[in-house]
DNA sequence: GTTTACGCATCCCCG
DNA sequence: ATGCGTAAAC
């Protein structure tokens, strides 16, 4: 077959990474280098030399990763590509135990849970520890998955975890390691797997038995895996056990830009990948086509103080271009002012919107720019959210739709019982556990011992299940069934929104076009989850808009204008990183921020945040402390500004207190918090105004904030301590 | 003994 | 807005 001249599309390193041909090959790609494009050409190269692409394996972080890949290298090499096997290892393991899973005593329709749902299940089992651990402080459920899963997969027992990572949960050991091992328990007798054991099943398999290994791995002649500095240790076991035997295992990544420890990602993989593949050859790609070379200076004097790796030296192709803007401002109101106001601008010059991002740390760091950006009448969408598959009413759906593929599922049974009036959680536990796994049981679901109340769903229920877990039931008169059931819940649930729910739900209608299977199609779901819908502001063409994203969600993406918002210490860095190597992690994420900017980056620094406690001043993020000042262009950098003018009605209320402007410079700060009296005093029936909601009277009220019950709004959470003017006594 | 209603705190990144 | 813990209602 002929291939596209690779040597006229790459430059040398890049060139000799894509036509390697020896054995393991580890591509060290700094950002910007051209990792994905290498990538891509390494594939299409494979093809073009006549290798099967059905035999390709490439796995990477996102499916949508993988199909952007494909894609692209559809266009060098022709249709021929789209055989390639391209997947997140999820996805793989999910498609390899389908198959594989009775191996280990699955049955192939085992039900996969998200984060939610572990989580969920980790609490309930909580409660049904031993009498004698009751009292002791306990994690709470996000906490209690954090430990079980980086103890999962990082391949180390739930003690080590809690002794190293979580060192104040130490007196209850004991009780995570019997909660983790109850945990194990209900997850096999309820035939469902987690997103650790997708992978540590595989794993499991392909290092028990030998013969299923030979054949899989067989299967395969190349893998390659992208964002290698992202994989966690079961992981790098998989690529090993699918590699070892023909050797033919390329691996691309950044140890700069490994992100995801929260997710048991260890960049030592990378750094080990010569070790795990010996005669690995290791290249590099320092040629950076990305970024200016100022923006460059800054992203490299980040990465200055961090530990030793590979030792890249990013050299900058493009010349020219102006340093970074680090912008101080008064608060996040300011920020998103100065942001706002810049966008527009850029935006009112004819820039294309697609070109400008906005990045940060925590997805609530942009609530002020949203208020901002709406009002200004500039369409965004934010990505990082993935609250639509948490929304309790899809969970509910979904659980009806889990249940009809699986009936061992006893948390998805628990949770449909308990929406019916008159179930709580003893009487779901105990049909529950009359059901007891059982496909003979849960189809005769009517003979259960529901108690007063919620017997009238015991038939109805049997009934709905009766259509939906019938053998070749359709997906679409399925999930018609179970809309039709769920809708009057819907009212009663949500009596204000339900509308809008209804919408939601039926959408997965549409959805499921195409799937063969219910199964496969929750599997996708959650594997695969679709992103917030209601995040998309004004909802127009796709990828239309102005971006705004986590810095995780940014990973591997570019722009030509980048703003990242709070580079303040509490907020990026996070307020919750207390070890030496989570704050080490803080700069790996300042740097794939600050590399995602091609010609201008824009970082502000709101110089006095909201915290519970009250205003408090801020210091610049620490590893952006250490770079060197000359290197950004400082805007706004507040010497002897006068105070700000008189009263302005909305954001001069808050702009006024800081009258006596701040030094940027750091050092202790006086914390200026306005007078005492300046806030609204207010206490339970107390009856205020406000400027949106009208009359009310007040619940309850702590600093700051008051619920409200109003006249014609009902209640009303209302905090006013950043916008004093809204609320007023009358 | 269970369920439901209500007040209260919390709200980071993700397959 | 959502979820958790506690108090009132069933």
């Amino acid at each position: 077959m002929k291939g596209p001249d690779f040597q006229a599309l790459l430059n040398p390193s890049q060139y000799r990474a894509v036509t390697y041909a020896g054995g393991p090959l580890l591509i060290v790609a700094g950002a910007g280098s051209g990792k994905t494009r290498t990538l891509v050409h390494r594939v299409a190269w494979l093809v073009s030399q006549g290798v099967n692409p059905a035999e390709i394996l490439l796995l990477t972080f996102t499916r949508k990763a993988a199909q952007e890949m494909l894609d692209r290298c559809a266009r060098l090499v022709g249709p021929e590509a789209g055989k390639v096997a391209g997947g997140t290892f999820h996805a793989l393991a999910n498609l390899l135990l389908r198959r594989h899973a009775p191996l280990l005593g699955y049955p192939a329709s085992f039900g996969i849970m998200d984060q939610d749902d572990s989580a969920n299940m980790l609490a309930k089992l909580k409660e049904s520890l031993p009498a004698d651990s009751k009292g002791k402080k306990f994690p709470k459920k996000a906490g209690l998955y954090s430990i079980v899963s980086q103890a999962a997969s990082r391949e180390k027992s739930v003690s080590e975890i809690v002794e190293t990572k979580f060192p104040h949960f130490r007196e209850v050991k004991r009780e995570m390691e019997e909660l983790a091992d109850l945990y194990e328990r209900q997850k096999r007798a309820s035939a469902v797997m987690d997103f650790d054991d997708l992978l540590r099943n595989l794993a499991k398999i392909l290092g028990q038995d030998e013969e299923t290994r030979e054949r899989i791995a067989g299967r395969y002649s190349h893998v390659l895996v992208d964002e290698y500095q992202d994989t966690n240790p079961v992981q790098a076991r998989i690529a090993w056990q699918l590699g070892r035997d023909s050797g033919r295992v390329t691996a691309v990544g950044d140890e700069a830009q490994s992100i995801y420890s929260f997710r048991g990602a260890d960049y030592q993989n990378i750094l080990n990948f010569p070790t795990l593949f010996p005669n690995a050859a290791v290249l590099k790609l320092e040629e950076n086509y990305r970024s200016v070379q100022p923006v460059l200076a800054v992203a490299n004097a980040v990465l200055r103080g961090a530990p030793a790796s590979f030792e890249k030296n990013l050299r900058a192709v493009r010349e020219g271009g102006a340093k970074p803007v680090l912008k101080d401002t008064e608060d996040v109101t300011a920020e998103a002012e100065f942001v706002g106001e810049r966008i527009a601008e850029l935006l009112g010059e004819g820039v294309s919107p697609t070109r400008v991002a906005v990045l940060f740390r925590a997805s609530s760091h942009s609530f002020e720019l949203e208020f901002k950006l709406i009002k200004e009448r500039i369409p965004f969408t934010k990505y990082g959210g993935r609250k639509f598959m948490e929304r309790s009413h899809v969970k509910d759906f979904l659980s009806f739709l889990r249940l009809a593929v699986n009936p061992r599922d006893s948390l998805s049974l628990a949770r449909i019982l308990e929406l019916h009036e008159g179930i709580g959680s003893k009487g779901a536990e105990s049909v529950a556990a009359w059901v007891g796994g059982e496909r003979e049981n849960f189809m005769r679901l009517a003979e259960a011992p529901f108690k007063g109340k919620g017997k009238s769903a015991a038939q109805d229920l049997q009934d709905l299940f009766g259509i939906i877990s019938r053998d070749g039931a359709e997906i679409g008169n399925c999930l018609a069934s179970v809309f039709e059931y769920y809708e009057p819940f819907l009212e009663r649930l949500y009596p204000d929104d339900s509308r809008e729910r209804r919408n939601e739900l039926q959408e997965f209608l549409s959805m499921s076009q195409g799937y063969g299977s219910l199964e496969s199609f929750l599997a996708d779901l959650t594997l695969d989850p679709p992103s917030d819908q209601k995040s998309q502001s004004f909802r127009r063409g796709a990828r239309q808009d102005l971006t705004l994203s986590t810095i995780h969600g940014a990973k591997g993406l570019e722009w030509d204008y980048v703003f990242l918002l709070s580079a303040v210490e509490g907020r990026f860095p996070s307020s919750y990183v207390s070890q030496d190597d989570e704050a080490e992690e803080e700069r790996r994420l300042l740097y794939v921020a600050v590399t995602r900017a091609k010609d201008e980056l824009y970082i502000t620094r709101p110089l006095m945040v909201s915290t519970f406690e009250g205003w408090m001043d801020t210091r610049l993020n620490r590893h952006l402390a250490e770079v060197p000042r000359e290197l950004f262009d400082r805007l706004g950098k507040r010497r002897g500004v006068p105070a700000a003018p008189g009263p302005k009605p909305s954001a001069g209320a808050a702009r006024s207190r800081r009258e006596g402007a701040m030094e940027a410079a750091p050092g202790k700060l006086s914390v200026d918090l306005p007078p005492r009296e300046k806030i609204l005093e207010l206490r339970k029936g107390d009856k205020v105004t406000h400027v949106t909601f009208g009359n009310g009277v007040v619940v309850s009220s702590r600093d700051g904030a008051a619920l409200v019950n109003f006249d014609s709004f009902g209640r009303k959470n209302i905090v006013f301590k950043h916008s004093p003017h809204c609320l007023s006594r009358r």
